[in-house]
DNA sequence: TATTGTTATACTCTATAACTATA
DNA sequence: TATAGTTATAGAGTATAACAATA
């Protein structure tokens, strides 16, 4: 049931990703850093539902576009601090401000009471999915 | 904010889809024959969000495992006939029953009224993704 | 020896284009 | 010539395994 709903958000979400240059996972990569930095490559990995060699290339290009940090952490040479930048954040709040003007056009034709509780049990769920 | 929820209840759906010997795209055409028989290919292709090139290895593998029917139409006889089985009924039913049973894992933690609310936002929402 | 990140490889899914047969 | 179905091919996305650097 949720099939022709989700094609039809993804198909409205991909051109306004498009149109500043980044793709699915790299908004997901940035929206996660922005909650908060994180220390390693595949913890980031597991963060967003990747896997750690799939990130790399997405990596490689939001750092060589300035939207994160990728620095080698000085206690373990192995590790990869990950931070979001101030350009980074910039490019997240904009797409994620469209995305929501996007999602009006669904939310808008609900009730005000329906639209809290679909949204409230979202959430729930979302949290139930993960635990 | 979908996408974690989504890929939990896809991982739940696959084992028992797997059970039955049908993939998605093979229940998604088991489902759509369900509700009425379907003159041509790109018809049902189109019914269920796929491409007419995709759907025919799974309807050779349906046809073979006796689920569906396919029959060239006698009036028209590029087109093929598609339609259910009583076996692929079988099936379907089972599999929903079963996939169904899994959804109260989520939806038994709501209350009556919210289930009820979100059950029938998500079909209201639903109707707006293909319109 | 174990772990982090990386690269190489193969596999699956999907889309596009060419082909066959009917009309 | 146009359409339904099919096949062949190529491309994207993903996962697995091997590799290099560091611990």
């Amino acid at each position: 049931m949720l099939a022709p709903l989700i094609r039809a958000m993804i198909a409205a979400e991909l051109p306004v990703l498009a149109a500043h240059g980044l793709s699915m996972w790299g908004y997901s990569v940035l929206v996660a850093l922005d909650r908060s930095a994180i220390r390693t490559q595949a913890a980031l990995a597991e963060a967003i539902g990747a896997d750690k060699t799939r990130i790399i290339a997405i990596l490689d290009e939001l750092q060589q576009n300035g939207l994160i940090e990728r620095l080698a952490d000085p206690e373990d040479r192995r590790a990869r601090l990950l931070a979001i930048t101030k350009e980074g954040r910039r490019v997240k709040d904009a797409v994620q401000a469209e995305i929501q003007r996007g999602e009006e056009r669904w939310l808008g034709t609900l009730s005000a009471t329906d639209r809290a509780v679909f949204l409230r049990v979202l959430q729930e769920l979302s949290g139930l999915g993960s635990a």
